[in-house]
RNA sequence: GCCCCCAUAGCCCAAUUGGCAGAGGCAGAUGACUUAAAAUCAUCCAAGUGUGGGUUCGAGUCCCACUGGGGGUACCA
């Protein structure tokens, strides 16, 4: 056994781990090496483009940045170990209203509190030392930045993708602002401020997202895997593609057709009435010529309506309200003659805001119709029972269906409840008979033989809202004439900077800050002398985010948003990483611009991320950490009593990424003297860098290599927990080794060390550095490559058959893992606890899976 | 209401995807070290997988129903 020390220098026997020295020893080495810089001329590896969402710089990184930005690091960190080049950048998406409302409150410019922010952030982030490419660094709030969102909006504009309308929109009356309808909460209130949202109509920059809606759907296929399965179904919902038929109604007396949209085209014959939104424009028209009474109560359910808070009309459990409009529809193939009502239920934006109503089959219809004594009529038989695509149903001599007796029993009218089921359809002329697929097939054929009607899909997807009343944003590169001509401002004079907040009132007012700065708002016109103003809305800053990934890879480029070589070489993102709050909002918008940017040629891929991993949240007692609750456990404080490695293992080892973590369920102490025992193991070893590895402890060694075969697929499917507790075992083991085995000098602990190194750099740098160091090598092991399994080494020399009877454990043998079935069916029945357990019983059946397991089935005779 | 996910030891979590329920950690117990405690080290202890059925030679794993928990979504025609 060789004595050697290696390296001599530092090993001393009573040294400890302490991470603090750790720490400040390699921090400014790995300042200096750089060794995260990716695409370095010459780089001939393959790549990654690793992304994490970036921080947005409201005051330091908490415990929720710690553990997403320790999940993309991780996978970093294992895939340059696999012989990558990984690009993994970090910026900050440092527009918005929280830098804007800090200034107002604190009377100082946003650009103080954002950057003072970020320069926290950054300090905090180089002592957690994920492996960032530092040369790449963007701010959204740079003008460098912005200036290609503006590109990007003028891009979009001269495609007509970017256009200004007059709508109803979201309106925050605490930020003063509007929302998308992303950006509006289900009970109504703004995701921000918390305020109830309201309605204004104003007119405003839009995206013609809608347009990529079938897109946007269709290629979430694409994602099934590789997203979280519950991100997809959360943007499939939120596209919200009905696919049905539109219908022409003719009205009495009115010279325009009213066309609804219906997903049950088949029901047609039971559209008793008509409901149309009471803040459609088109219920106006109805009641324009309508007698004083009606109008008035038109009226006055009109203002009832506007009063009801969104919050309330949501609220489906309510009392239908509604108001009959004194106007009559004509069935277009009945030719039946039909009221129309006014009711909230009916949403003006949505299809085109009116329906036909159809009390037996719907239930909202139903409802109403009760409420208001108006007839149900049923037309598809749900008793009858549907077999097969062809219609099997009894017919009496005048082609009328023969129907079950207890059909009345049923009926919707007298249960309340409608019938949504499958079934025949009745009452319906040509459609009687038909299951309910094959009615609506039909009915959509008959309407576009009479041309009054025809297949046709709607979404719940809106176009996206971009203009914001605020000052701490993108300014909309747009000028505008007197006469409302719009014209784009040109490339060459881009960026339109923001100017500076020093005398503007930033106060929420509801018009925007920058519409008072004149002498910026204020432009000639060069050539004809004409003064035009500036735009004064600024964009959402979920333009800023939807292409930023693209930005990384070319930062520093002053004259494009990016290279189209370099997206060809990095993008897509090969794996994002972040949190499922942005689910719809960001995901749905960077997968948008990215269609955009595909269709204009600036990249040849359609979605932007392949993989996306959401990691769950840092609770503290089963609830969200927060200041006020004073649950809260802080980032800093962490980072200083057990330094990163340990805070950021006890983020990896605490469970599966995706789910939520309660710091009071972990052990950040424990991690740490985890970290302690691995670096005694590496400090112990006392053998050199070019021992012989074959020559050393060979049961050792089938661990460290059962471990290099694991521990890749496990990282590659996020289950980090997994790895980190497999590299607890073989570091036991090494120890054991160490102490009362073949010993520090034998060579299958130096392999073992090593390989313990360096799949522990994915988790605890600074400690595997150290170790590395120790082992003999040259800093930095974030260069170190993992090793292969050898497959001889995995194969066992003896395994346990397990031998059950009826499925019980009766014995158990060691035998060769190249045991052949018959001779494995000799042992088992050869076994003495075997023919215990079958005693006075008959063996029927002999199950055989070499070399695992026997297992012998008997009956009693 | 509809859709999805989860349920394994006191706690956090594994289980080669149908083959011995336990890898790892926390907590606990015992011992070593210490005048003592903390820290550290060593050893040990622990459930038959939420409930009920089914498929199978064999079920934590697949199927059905239920219970409990979490999430998404909804007058979207």
């Amino acid at each position: 056994m060789s004595d050697e020390q290696y390296p001599a220098e530092e090993t001393t026997a009573d040294e400890v781990y302490d991470f603090r020295a750790i720490q400040d020893r390699w921090l400014p080495v790995w300042d200096e090496l750089e060794p995260f810089r990716a695409g370095r001329e010459g780089d001939v590896r393959p790549r990654k483009y690793i992304l994490d969402m970036f921080p947005y710089p409201s005051g330091d990184l908490h415990m929720g940045h710690a553990e997403a930005f320790c999940f993309g690091d991780i996978v970093s960190r294992y895939w340059r170990g696999q012989g990558f080049d990984v690009l993994h950048p970090i910026g900050w998406d440092s527009f918005g209203l929280p830098a804007e409302n800090a200034a107002i409150k604190r009377g100082i410019d946003p650009r103080e509190w954002t950057y003072s922010n970020i320069d926290q952030q950054k300090k905090s982030f180089r002592l957690y030392a994920p492996s960032f490419d530092w040369s790449r660094v963007l701010h959204t709030s740079d003008p460098e930045y912005y200036k290609w969102n503006q590109w990007l909006f003028l891009e979009m504009y001269k495609k007509g993708l970017a256009y200004r309308k007059a709508s109803w929109v979201n309106w925050d009356p605490v930020d003063q602002t509007v929302l998308a309808n992303e950006q509006v909460l289900d009970d109504g209130t703004s995701e921000r401020s918390g305020a109830v949202v309201v309605k204004k109509k104003l007119t405003q920059w839009y995206f013609k997202i809608t347009d990529y809606a079938d897109r946007l759907l269709d290629d979430l296929n694409q994602l099934e895997g590789a997203w979280p399965a519950k991100v997809l179904s959360m943007q499939r919902n939120w596209i919200g593609r009905s696919i049905g038929a539109e219908v022409d109604f003719e009205v009495e007396g009115h010279p325009e057709k009213i066309s609804v949209f219906t997903t049950r085209p088949d029901t047609l014959y039971g559209a008793t009435f008509m409901v149309v939104a009471p803040d459609a424009d088109l219920a106006a028209d109805l009641v324009a010529e309508a007698t004083p009474e009606v109008a008035e109560a038109f009226q006055s359910y009109l203002t009832a309506v506007q009063k009801t808070s969104e919050v309330d009309r949501q609220n489906a459990e309510r009392e239908k309200t509604g108001v009959f409009l004194h106007r009559y529809a004509i069935n277009p193939v009945s030719g039946e003659r039909i009221p129309i009502w006014a009711a909230d239920y009916v949403l003006a934006d949505y299809g085109h805001g009116a329906v036909m109503a159809v009390p037996a089959h719907d239930q909202r219809d139903l409802d109403f119709a009760r409420q208001f004594d108006l007839p149900v009529r049923v037309v598809v038989d749900t008793t009858a029972p549907v077999t097969g695509v062809l219609p099997v149903i009894e017919f009496d001599g005048e082609g009328v269906p023969i129907l079950p007796d207890d059909i009345e029993s049923i009926d919707p009218a007298v249960t309340g409840r409608a019938l949504t089921g499958d079934g025949r359809l009745t009452n319906s002329g040509p459609l009687n008979g038909l299951s309910k697929t094959n009615a609506i097939r039909r009915a959509i054929e008959v309407l576009e033989e009479r041309g009054t009607g025809r297949s046709a899909k709607t979404y719940r997807l809106r176009d996206w809202l971009i203009s914001r009343q605020r000052y701490w944003g993108t300014p909309i590169p747009i000028l505008h004439g007197e006469d409302g001509e719009l014209i784009p401002v040109p490339q060459e004079q881009l960026p339109v900077r923001l100017p500076a907040s020093e005398g503007l009132d930033l106060k929420p007012k509801g018009s925007s800050p920058l519409g008072a700065a004149d002498a910026w708002a204020t432009v000639v016109d060069p050539d004809t002398g004409r003064q035009l103003r500036r735009d004064p809305d600024t964009m959402d800053t979920f333009v800023d985010s939807s292409w930023y990934y693209l930005r990384f890879l070319s930062a520093q480029d002053g004259t494009q948003a990016f290279d189209p070589a370099e997206a060809e070489k990095w993008a897509p993102v090969d794996q994002y990483v972040g949190g499922v709050e942005h689910a719809i909002l960001h995901l749905l918008y960077a997968r948008f611009i990215t269609k955009v940017l595909c269709d204009l040629g600036y990249v040849n891929f359609t979605e932007p991320f392949s993989a996306v991993l959401n990691q769950g949240m840092v609770l503290l007692d089963g609830s969200k950490m927060s200041k006020s609750k004073g649950n809260l456990v802080e980032f800093a404080d962490e980072l200083d009593e057990h330094g990163a490695d340990a805070l950021r293992l006890t983020l990896a080892f605490a469970g599966p990424p995706e789910e939520d973590v309660d710091w009071a369920d972990v052990s950040v102490h424990g991690s740490a003297k985890f970290l302690a025992r691995a670096w005694r193991v590496a400090k112990d070893v006392s053998s050199a860098p070019d021992v012989d590895w074959k020559k050393g402890d060979q049961a050792l060694r089938r661990h460290t290599h059962r471990f290099l075969a694991e521990a890749p697929g496990l990282t590659e499917s996020f289950k980090f927990n997994v790895v980190v507790a497999r590299l607890m075992e073989l570091t036991n083991v090494t120890r054991k080794v160490i102490d009362s085995g073949a010993g520090p000098a034998d060579p299958a602990v130096r392999e073992a060390a090593e390989v313990i190194t360096v799949a522990l750099s994915m988790f605890a740098p600074y400690t595997a550095e150290d170790m590395w160091h120790r082992l003999g090598y040259e800093a930095t092991v974030a260069n170190a490559q993992w090793r292969k399994a050898s497959p001889t080494l995995l194969v066992e020399e003896s395994v346990t058959a397990i031998i059950q009877v009826d499925g019980k454990v009766r014995d158990r043998v060691e035998v060769s893992p190249k045991i052949s079935v018959e001779d494995l069916e000799a042992l088992a029945r050869a076994s003495e606890a075997v023919a215990r357990a079958t005693v006075g019983r008959q063996i029927v059946n002999v199950i055989v899976r070499a070399p695992k397991i026997v297992n012998i089935a008997t009956t009693t005779f």
